[in-house]
DNA sequence: CCCTGATTGTTATATTATTACTTAGGTACT
DNA sequence: AGTACCTAAGTAATAATATAACAATCAGGG
């Protein structure tokens, strides 16, 4: 569950936490609302603190919301890359690491001579709870 | 190179015509600013184009960059999905068919009964023209 | 003609992210 | 102690991206 990484300032402490305690998905603006009382002030104390995390690992950024999950991702760090499947009802999010997937991937940066530096992978659809639920 | 969609309306036609004759992906605003001179006032007459342009699968969206590209990978139509590895140093975008890493994906959406609707794969790296003209 | 649905125009606003500048703490060296 | 240096944090303003709400226009079909 730890990952390897510097001791966090305050920050990104409570950023962290914050993203550790939800069970979805946060944007920095729900990030930032829900850490006023805390005495964040401005975007840009989330933002750096964002930066930070996923920089870290801790945090991964999902550019299909513009939001954030803590990575919850056991193997994380013995991956290259973690994917996302995102359900469009329940807005839940499971992370997951596509491993062939990324070796097709990563034969292609070969051919290419495509110098690898980070990749996004994000499913869009509905999960199964979701689809079992709907058919009642 | 011609998908099979409806005939496209004046302001699709603009915007498509735009992101045809571009080198790289441009921003909503982006094309709003080119298409001033043809009487484009509103980001909504770009983001409606655009909508149904992703639609009928002329454009895709890279959302690493919140930015759009004319579809210019030949197959793409016989494809469920596209991956793009997006230049960091000059922009440059290649549009690809990853087959081989989407049957993984499509394995693991079976596994999980995961109703997929929509999938990003994006790559960030450095191109090979890029990596030649750093060495010099 | 009248109804309907799709498209477009326009204004305002919401959401997401960064720039610029300042203040505060800690560490290393003198 | 004093200074230089680095990182983090605070603050204000602004940039960049995206949508809501409503009015006007246009094309077919009955
Ligand atoms: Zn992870
Ligand atoms: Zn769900
Ligand atoms: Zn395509
Ligand atoms: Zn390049």
């Amino acid at each position: 569950m730890a990952h390897a990484h510097p001791d966090l300032t305050k920050n990104q402490a409570l950023v962290f936490g914050k993203l550790s305690d939800a069970s979805g998905p946060l944007t920095a603006y729900a990030l930032l609302d829900n850490l006023r009382e805390n005495g964040f002030r401005a975007p840009l104390q989330v933002y750096r603190a964002l930066d930070k995390l996923v920089d870290y690992g801790l945090v991964h950024r999902l550019e299909s919301l513009n939001a954030f999950v803590a990575c919850r991702h056991k193997g994380c760090a013995d991956h290259k890359t973690a994917a996302f499947a995102i359900c469009e009802t329940c807005g839940n999010v499971q992370e997951f690491s596509p491993d062939r997937a990324m070796e097709d991937l990563l034969r292609w940066t070969r051919e290419q001579e495509f110098k690898l530096s980070r990749t996004t992978i994000e499913l869009r659809g509905i999960c199964r709870a979701c689809s079992a639920s709907q058919q009642a």
